[in-house]
DNA sequence: TTGAAAGCGCTAACAG
DNA sequence: CTGTTAGCGCTTTCAA
């Protein structure tokens, strides 16, 4: 019941007026020494907790970060998010709050974005978080943008390059001798999704290798999704040497159907995952995969917005396309 | 840059006060039909978004929902965590935002709890915390406990009785026919290991069976150590014919060695998990568990902290330590 | 049904 | 170095 101290309380027992207590207790050099050290002794054995809306109202900030996923329930995987909140919150000044939300929720509930936060960081995943992106860039507050690489160049954007990536495991896979691949792509509205696909079939067009269509299925990132999308691909009749899947999850799915249908890997069919996730390290086979660079990505928008909630100019560039790299492990057999 | 538009701003288009217009935007009887449409339509159209901070300031309310977890980084599953957070948002009333912190950050960064919240949940995974629980509590503001039962009767608690499901576990295990019990436990000062390891122990007990030293070993909740811990059971030489082990996470580390040793699972050793993770209906084997109640457990807690931001009486009772379920699966082999 | 005035707890001129 | 005064944007008496 303490929240009835306030600094006119403080000010009462120090015998000075509430100005030189809110100076003292934000160590300003103003008041002298011996008066500060009274007056934050006060404060101490009273217990005395500053009221942050009174102190933001008045200076325009709420020492809020609003942080936005797309989805708090699918799509963004748990490790990805809670790694990201827990980064965040480190690097963060202290004093900082950090209010989660998501697009999605926003739109089923037909909120809009509320204004009290200092800066933003949107962990994006969808082209249709563009309008919501839009909204707080019209706050005129620092947002940053992570994960997806946006259309627009007034905003700070950091993103892995997943074609790329995915340019870089296939024609690993190629130089492996696969020539039979299969893919399981993610949620459609996904950007990763669209560019993971894109890098694969570009890839495949590039070395002259016709795509199987009966090879070629859309999960939704999740493990059962995986799992589905491979049994449908066993069923198929003629079947691949190889699946590339666009993240580590379905890949876990898939192998798990594969074993179910009696295929062994990688000696009947290999498995090249995508993200790198704490799992692909400790399932069996150990997932190939393709590491997402999601440490660098966090930390350049941490240190960015940082600097742009405190005036300064950010160290690091505007936009980054970080570069993904292959991690070679056990679930892709060298073939021919 | 429309964060200047106030209820000032539409009191002068309006032609009325500004106590008309926060009258009519929140709805009061007091205002003329006519003219409540007549605001919200200025409202509208100038996009008009209250401070927060002002309106929390006089209303002795932030809109702001604590969320505590004993530490971001480890211990707390990434799955758990994520799917909390998303019930969380998603059954709280609309304006509500979510602070997600954790008590390891307070305790690193020297901190003492901000005042600015309605309502704290609190995922709590350790007796340490309740130095902290103990300060949430003294604000006299409604505070829910999860995860682990408290050793206090004045605030709302509800938790996964560890111990029973444990017992539930070995249970099954001994009339599968196994005698030779090994344990992997998890972080030494999170309740849920203690309760996990005392079940196991008072189990073996009851039963007459004694432990075998060699194969007790304790890792971290996470899969590497998992891994660590049974690499140190199998060098020790005479081996266990089953593991239960303290979290699916460690089980998945734990069964990964076996596989790298030559044993094969379930017929050199079997193994039982705990927490039923998204994962652990996927692993090769699928891995037998025990299912922790999440669910129930977040339902529980969000329903009656929102009664009580809202000063009713919860329908739930005060504290409820709800039992797990065996998920028999294909890591355990009946033996004899 | 409306408005004037006061005040929530804090910071920031301005004056001494 | 310290105090007086005003005001942030909102809700809430009280009076009309």
């Amino acid at each position: 019941m303490n929240d009835k101290v306030t600094i006119k309380t403080i000010a009462k027992i120090a015998n000075v007026s509430h100005t030189t207590v809110s100076r003292a207790l934000n160590d300003s050099p103003l008041v002298k020494e011996k008066t500060k050290k009274e007056i934050r002794d006060i404060a101490e054995r009273l217990n005395y907790s500053p009221n942050l809306n009174a102190k933001a109202l008045v200076e325009h900030r709420s020492f809020i970060i609003a942080v936005y996923f797309t989805d708090l329930n699918s799509g963004t995987s748990p490790s990805f998010m809670s790694e990201m909140l827990h980064q965040i919150k480190e690097m963060l000044p202290a004093g900082y709050e950090i209010a989660v939300d998501s697009f999605a929720g926003l739109r089923r509930a037909k909120q809009s974005i509320n204004l009290r936060f200092d800066g933003a960081l949107v962990v994006s995943q969808s082209v249709s978080d563009d309008m919501y992106i839009d909204q707080l860039a019209k706050t005129g507050k620092p947002v940053v943008v992570l994960n997806r690489k946006i259309d627009r160049d007034d905003l700070f954007n950091y993103a892995s390059d997943d074609y790329s990536g995915t340019v870089t495991a296939i024609e690993y896979l190629l130089r492996m001798g696969h020539r039979k691949l299969g893919i399981i792509s993610g949620k459609e509205e996904f950007t990763s999704s669209q560019n993971r696909l894109a890098g694969f079939l570009d890839t495949l067009q590039k070395h002259n290798i016709t795509r199987n269509d009966n090879w070629v299925a859309t999960g939704d990132y999740s493990v059962q999704s995986g799992y589905n999308a491979m049994e449908k691909i066993l069923n198929s009749g003629d079947l691949p040497t190889c699946m590339f899947v666009s993240n580590d999850d379905m890949a876990m799915g898939a192998m798990r159907a594969c074993e179910d249908y009696g295929f062994s890997i990688p000696e009947q069919i290999s498995f090249m995952g995508f993200d790198d996730s704490a799992y692909s390290n400790y399932c069996i086979p150990r997932l190939t995969t393709i590491r997402k660079p999601v440490r660098e990505i966090t930390n350049n928008g941490i240190k960015t917005l940082n600097s742009l909630i405190n005036n300064e100019s950010p160290e690091t560039v505007q936009a980054m396309n970080i570069k993904p790299s292959l991690v070679v492990r056990e679930s892709v057999k060298k073939i021919n």
